[in-house]
DNA sequence: CTTAATAAGTCAAGTGTCTTGACTTATTAC
DNA sequence: GTAATAAGTCAAGACACTTGACTTATTAAG
């Protein structure tokens, strides 16, 4: 009492530990694997198969996995096959950008189910709070209107926003997101909308994406190199999202290259604001993202020589990946326009040798993710299904162990 | 059964998983806290205070933990604190370098007991093989001379050596690591010693010491920058190290730097080696350590050189590992003389901008690490130490639990 | 067509580990 | 001297997984 260091340790588990551990696992398998019988999950999990009968039929009354026609696999008695519900859950995802808002809502399987953009006024948050709260609002209505129990079974809120978190501002924002930054988001957001709500930066909300429905959907390790306005890593390690101390693990774009005797941070050469600078267009027009699409599809030159640029730099960003995470695998996505996106991959190899050239490969070393803007915002409402039902060291602890 | 793919599924886990893992947790917190009561350690684990104390008495009889005095702290029941029993469990670490091997025993808090070494004949593992068994057939039997029991509580053989692994060879290796890399060793120390075999490589062993017993001791995000005959990075992420999908995440050493036009690996410019090339000195001279050791102690001015020129190319690791791994601190180790390591932090000074830099900091952003040609071989055996008691989220699983 | 082999899945009792709430013990504060 | 407080124990209870026998459904073989 007198001595009153705080003690550090780790949370214990007990039986509702074991249990949520052993529910998460059946869906991730589900998930993973597509419909699997009972005895299926079994080996799989090495739980019995009177467990996985108690535990299936739990989920089945909670609405998470419903049984198939049964099949006939040779001797034996037919097994029944198990796959997830879609309705099962859902979770809204938010992305703030700089100049605009997006919502989705996604369901169990990470399909979207609602969309919704708002644009952003000048100001920061405090002229921004109303509009994300509407928007939120309308993506909640609607999905009312098209699925049953939608409130009763959203498991949270997902924010995604550009990093870096936390740190003390560069000052060359005129998009205001350092206002977001600071300001109470998380707080806000839980009391406007009474959602649990996530926060993550959109590289690593584009990696929840991919992990989900993705190219990254089963791996363990994964990178996602992500190409927006600025430009990020999304990792995925041991299964999860790797977040780092702060939230800011993967903030690529802002290593500093040294070339010419100076640094500049990578976000200022190879990001969609450096073509935005190099083709001096405005990054708020609203039809941007088409016409740049449309300008790569027809071979524009001012574009080539910007991907040749970029891909340089972007072609070590992955060496560089692959030398400190040796992923499974390393998959390039972005808001930025698909066409883009396929001239820097293509523009990108061959790869550099690294660490990741080794004889029985399976996966290719680089992958093409989505190239979408609504990318972020399905990633950002991953992250609270991911959360909720994946098998994750956090969740068996007694400290994260509601109800 | 005619449908063959593979179910991919992570293990369930049961009452022994959770027991694991409740175990676990209170040797981390003993050793993280220093001794502490039972219903301290009800408090912190959030397990109650007769988990706690079935616990407690379950590692006493197993000699990992004992009572000491009572202490008086106000109130009530005077409580009496537990700590580790050093001589609870023992494990050998061994590390095989360029052209010498060299082993310890280490107890359970991380106590080298006992320390050899040998050189180690050209040729690679067909020389090899005998004087790394008969190296570690003597540490054993030193140890047990000297604590009783050993044999018994030893918990594992932990092996480091220089990575990469199972990577196509570059070919310029002089010291037949790649023979070494490409060698079963595992197979081969699990046949010749009879022990549980464990392998990483010498950067990630040098951060497993530090989290033991150095300056990352208790930290759940750091990273290990470690200095050698190559230079390559140990990764400690949510408490444990990672070792990405093949074992060699972190080897930085191997990312590709540019300058002048031309690309160049980190570890030819900044790392023991490209010392003794500088100096045109015989890396296999035995005395080479003290020699650079006194040389940079003098200040010679050819060691200066390549201090200032190797301090540029770590500074930029730093703010690489920075922006990558969000950690809680980077600590700068390695097997260099220490007065080399010294210089080196002298000269990295002061660091880059980087998202680790924020308000409300406690730990440094760089601190030094154990310097000392022994803290592989003592990170090797804390490989062991740590699989065995640290807690784990592969720990709890059905398919980790043996008994 | 019958029977044996095989596999899915259920039933009911058993086991291990944590939890609960009352109780004992030891110390300080008033 | 008594009340308050805190450590720690005791014994019963709850929960979730396990065990082994059993039922059901299908194919392979004779």
């Amino acid at each position: 009492m007198n001595d009153s260091r705080p003690i550090r340790a780790k949370s214990g588990t007990n039986h509702e530990g074991t249990s949520a551990h052993n529910r998460r696992v059946m869906i991730d398998a589900l998930r993973v694997n597509g419909a699997l019988s009972r005895a299926d999950l079994a080996r799989a999990t090495r739980l019995t198969k009177q467990t996985v009968s108690n535990i299936i039929e739990e989920l089945e009354r909670d609405g998470l996995v419903t049984s198939q026609e049964a099949v006939r696999r040779g001797r034996g008695q037919p097994s029944t096959p198990y796959r997830l519900v879609p309705e099962g859950a859902f979770a809204i995802g938010l992305q703030i950008d700089r100049h605009v808002t997006r919502a989705v809502a996604v369901d169990l399987v990470g399909s979207v189910l609602v969309r919704d953009e708002a644009g952003l006024p000048h100001g920061g948050p405090s002229n921004g709070t109303k509009v994300i709260l509407d928007l939120v609002a309308g993506i909640r209505s609607k999905l009312a209107g098209i699925v049953q129990q939608s409130e009763k079974r959203l498991v949270g809120l997902g924010v995604a926003m550009p990093g870096p978190f936390g740190v003390a501002g560069s000052g060359d924002d005129p998009w205001m997101m350092e206002a977001w930054q600071k300001f109470p988001l998380l707080e806000t957001l839980t009391a406007g909308t009474g959602l649990d709500v996530g926060l993550q930066n959109d590289a690593a909300a584009a990696a929840t994406a991919e992990r989900m429905v993705g190219a990254a959907h089963g791996l363990d390790h994964a990178v996602c190199l992500f190409v927006g306005y600025g430009i990020g890593a999304g990792l995925i390690l041991n299964g999860e999202l790797y977040r780092g101390t702060n939230g800011n693990a993967g903030e690529i774009g802002m290593a500093l290259l040294f070339a010419d005797g100076k640094s500049t941070p990578l976000e200022h050469r190879a990001s969609l604001a450096s073509l935005y600078q190099h083709l001096s267009v405005d990054p708020a027009d609203p039809h941007l993202h088409a016409r740049i699409n449309g300008l790569a599809l027809r071979g524009d030159q001012s574009i080539h020589a910007w991907v040749d640029a970029a891909a340089v730099d972007l072609r070590w960003s992955i060496h560089l990946i692959e030398t400190l995470f040796d992923p499974q695998t390393v998959i390039l996505c972005g808001s930025a326009p698909e066409a883009l996106v396929n001239r820097l991959i293509a523009a990108i190899g061959p790869l550099l040798p690294s660490i990741a050239e080794r004889r029985g490969r399976t996966l290719p070393r680089l992958q093409p993710g989505m190239a979408d803007p609504w990318s972020v915002a399905l990633g950002a409402a991953a992250g609270p299904i991911s959360r909720a039902f994946d098998p994750r060291f956090a969740a068996i602890l007694k400290d994260s162990l509601q109800s």
